[in-house]
DNA sequence: TAAGATTGACGGTTCAATCTTG
DNA sequence: CAAGATTGAACCGTCAATCTTA
């Protein structure tokens, strides 16, 4: 059918440099995460998604956003993003009021808490992706990793 | 003490490539995983882990392996490869038995009816691992992943 | 007493309803 | 009826006991 070539190309096994490549991708991510989320926890009682969540209401303008914004912009489903603002709200670092505009919707808001909160927990968190991932690279491996998510994010070019 | 250079460098905040190498790596991660885990499900019936069990077992002689020695490899806890064989078992793509030589142990075996949804299931995830990650990348890019992965395997050479 | 393995309780994510408003 | 948001059930991983054997 002359897809031969390229289905014989893509049948064999992958080689050992690929799967160094994939499955370092896998390991080192997934170790990463559980590290800084570890540290995170014990030092400031939050998990990474926690962080992100108050690090985004952080830089937003009126450090305040739309539920399904903060939903996309922190990576969730949006039934998951409810949960844990359930969770931040009761802890006071956030809380929720109705949109003016739109009677649906809900906006989360950073309280001076949140803020102190997340001030404090980012400098450490900072400090260990630096000291984690960061350092142990130099300028150009960082250069090539970010070149390398460009090349992820191209919806699949297979000219 | 001479670690104010040190200490000011760490201070600041994270330049614009470094939060976009260290979210990219969070990113791309966490999204081949969940893509490849969904395809897996709907066509053979595992989770990335499941299959990680299977495939660990088919290259292992005899395809046996102690419970321990496969968690370990699998990078997974004691406690959640005991779960996890559990599940495997009944679904009969692995079979237990004790070692015959430390009273204490367990082997995990992979059936007949595992090893073929493993060969099965290998060419169709090999596929897609080519597909949203080896494809999109140019040699170089992934000899530069196997790089970067090598120096974060080193031991924090604080040097 | 320590090591191999398992169990149960708990936290968090996902999925399919559900409720409310545009 | 479609969209924003929430709820509840099922599932999976983690942590602290527990049981058995070296």
């Amino acid at each position: 059918v002359g897809s031969d070539d390229a289905a014989s190309d893509s049948d064999r096994p992958l080689t050992a440099v690929e799967l160094t490549a994939w499955r370092g991708l896998m390991y080192h991510a997934a170790r990463l995460r559980r590290r800084l989320d570890q540290i995170l926890a014990a030092r400031h009682g939050l998990s990474l998604a926690d962080y992100d969540v108050l690090v985004r209401l952080a830089d937003a303008p009126g450090q305040r956003m739309r539920m399904a914004e903060l939903a996309d912009a922190t990576r969730q489903s949006r039934s998951s993003l409810s949960s844990l603002a359930d969770r931040l709200e009761r802890r006071e670092l956030i809380r929720r009021e109705p949109t003016p505009e739109d009677g649906r919707g809900a906006r989360a808001i950073l309280t001076s808490a949140g803020l102190q909160t997340c001030v404090n927990a980012r400098e450490a968190h900072d400090a260990n992706i630096r000291a984690f991932f960061l350092e142990p690279l130099d300028p150009d491996q960082l250069g090539d990793l970010v070149d390398a998510w460009r090349a992820l994010d191209a919806p699949t070019t297979t000219a």
